[in-house]
DNA sequence: TCGGCATGCGACCGACCAGTCATATGACCG
DNA sequence: CGGTCATATGACTGGTCGGTCGCATGCCGA
């Protein structure tokens, strides 16, 4: 958790380091991202940074577990708890792709936690966030069950499978589709042009009735 | 490409280097492993290890696309040209399945290719690797629906969602199984005891109708 | 006006890294 | 024997890193 002094900086210089933060860890690993680099590009001296957070670990959590999620949700929204399973499933995957498509550097910091890493405070942080989402997930997933969508006999199972169909396999279908490398991506601010609602919920169409009836439907 | 002398050098001491490469490069990204390490575990001095290898890259390079790859080939074996494309599939998962539960580094340098960085020499190579397999599932995908196995509007979403689900999706699924984190499965040698033949039959199996039918089957 | 306290700051520290280089070794040849 | 060549070796270089420390600054209430 960031200390006190960081709530109290002038909303300017947080929001400077904030902002250079995200970029860092959105282009590079935990293990390859900079402090230095961070305080260099914010304008905030070393010393001063270490008046803010406890280290670069405490940044990096703070991110990961509290501003980018927070950010997400208010992006995202609320998938109407009222509409039918399958609608939801496909809400949820398209306001993902939106968030991908017009916050990248977010959305990628948002799927972080799937890094691999052999620092074992890291490997921690990203198990956390990952049982987290796999138990919203698997929640999801039971409502389906509960409301007769469908059947699963290992629901275990299946939560993990649909977990990295709308994670990185819905990913590595948009990167395709706009025809770019993750990087370049993520050097841009916004790339709506290039994969619009429209488009979104086609592909997001694509990937429910791929998820509901496989490949043999 | 190694230099000739590596390859002139004592079977023993090639092997030594080898293996603590791979296990050096299974434990940590790429950025994250030390040569000073594999050099000193290895007891191969570093000024060594520069007549064999041009630099870290090219050690790691030859690992994913030379050394790992062929280790891979001889132990998964071919999966029979003769039989049924979903039995086929089902053969590949399970092949996979094995290899992770029985050179669980080996696999996982093999599932290095997804790893993010930002090297951008390594992405390339990563990208390559990703790119093959991405390639020779598709190949297998286009005789599946040659077959008239199963049709698919876009073959291409289709591959990559596929792609995730064996890889990725699996490994995840395997852990579980395991009730192993990652790191501990890298460290055990073989868990052979824990997932045998007959129960990856039947997560392959699972897998398999998953693929086929999705949830909705 | 003064003193104290929160904050700003950047030079600095020790650790580690990838990669180099000068020197040493020893096998083979004339 | 002397000479050459492939190879072995570890101290060393230059650089980056995360993190610290001691001093400077400026706002506060008294």
């Amino acid at each position: 958790m960031p200390k006190p002094t960081f709530f109290r900086l002038p909303d300017e210089r947080r929001d400077r380091l904030v902002e250079e933060a995200i970029l860092e860890f959105a282009e590079r690993t935990y293990a390859e991202a900079s402090l230095s680099q961070i305080a260099q590009r914010s304008r905030i001296p070393k010393g001063s940074f270490y008046q803010y957070f406890e280290d670069k670990l405490d940044l990096y959590r703070w991110l990961l577990t509290d501003e980018v999620p927070r950010r997400k949700r208010a992006f995202v929204g609320d998938v109407g708890r009222d509409r039918d399973f399958w609608t939801r499933l496909e809400d949820t995957i398209e306001r993902g792709m939106a968030f991908l498509v017009e916050h990248p550097r977010l959305a990628r910091l948002s799927a972080a936690a799937a890094d691999p890493t052999a620092i074992i405070e890291v490997r921690g942080l990203h198990k956390a966030i990952c049982e987290a989402g796999i138990e919203e997930l698997r929640s999801l997933l039971e409502q389906g069950v509960a409301s007769g969508a469908f059947e699963a006999p290992d629901l275990d199972v299946a939560t993990r499978l649909v977990a990295t169909i709308i994670g990185p396999g819905l990913t590595d279908v948009v990167l395709r589709e706009l025809g770019a490398e993750l990087h370049e991506v993520l050097a841009s601010d916004s790339l709506r042009k290039r994969l619009g609602p429209k488009r979104r919920r086609v592909l997001a169409h694509q990937a429910v009735l791929f998820i509901r009836h496989g490949l043999g439907g």
